[in-house]
DNA sequence: TTGCGTGCAAAGGTTTTGCATGGCA
DNA sequence: TGCCATGCAAAACCTTTGCACGCAA
């Protein structure tokens, strides 16, 4: 089956590499293309945005999470050159998406796979906690 | 606000404490629920399970994930006294949770604060990929 | 010209909510 | 007795699907 290079899905695929940093739900995402350029009302449809979208995650293009919701997807653009060496960090607090620097992800992949036998899919493995900036704002508050 | 032990809210308790090795969705809790005891149809309406799951995991007793369909909600009991000290594998293959052991747990933990300062949340971190079984497998497919 | 992609609206499935009733403490 | 919890049905919500038309190659 023939992929074409459509204008919607070019856009789409912009978007979310230019948005990497945070991960959007498919209706942030089509407002943000339809407000790209001129002010024009929903340049790309829901609908596409979200065939798109899984069209992308089925290659393993964008990273699909789940909103605090419960319910609502998110979807995150997926650098393939960084993604297979490095592994991700959510903080919980602020919401930001960071990213683990290779040498620790590969030392903690290799620790995993060395005594627990198991090989961590750094595509599709997030470990949630809070990260430094929070914590010591935290404490800070506290104080 | 005080929390009542109603008969719905025990039995979902009990349910969830006696089914933690695999997670389910609302609606297979509250048919397992009703096919319990005796024959009789729904003993616990799904909107009560809903809502006291969300209780339940607001608590932080239950864990939240989402099914591979992106859409279902699953549940599962979370043990305290053992989650807080060691993380979870999920493979991707079998679909198996693993609990991985306490020391190479706190190993990972600690790296990871002492290299990113990242705290990570053992109740809320799930590490995914392929464990040795299914890894063992696709190997003497291949051959 | 072929057939994939799009937009729209409607359908689908899961989860939440409103309200009257029931039950715990 | 005072509220919280429940069940039911309806609503809300996100996502998918059907269909006719448009557009890439």
């Amino acid at each position: 089956m023939r992929v074409y290079r459509t204008k919607q899905r070019m856009l789409l695929l912009d978007y979310l590499k230019e948005n990497t940093d945070t991960p959007l739900c498919a209706e942030e995402i089509a407002r943000g293309l339809s407000e790209c350029e001129c002010g024009c009302t929903e340049r790309v449809s829901v609908s596409s945005v979200y065939r798109n979208l899984a069209l992308l995650a089925a290659g393993g293009d964008v990273r699909r999470f789940t909103a605090d919701d419960g319910r609502t997807a998110l979807y995150q653009y997926v650098d393939h050159v960084r993604c297979d060496t490095h592994l991700h960090l959510r903080c919980t607090v602020c919401g930001r998406l960071l990213h683990m620097d290779e040498e620790l992800s590969t030392r903690v992949m290799r620790a995993v796979f060395g005594s627990a036998n198991f090989m961590i899919d750094g595509k599709q493995t997030v470990l949630h906690g809070v990260c430094g900036e929070c914590s010591a704002n935290e404490q800070s508050k506290g104080e």
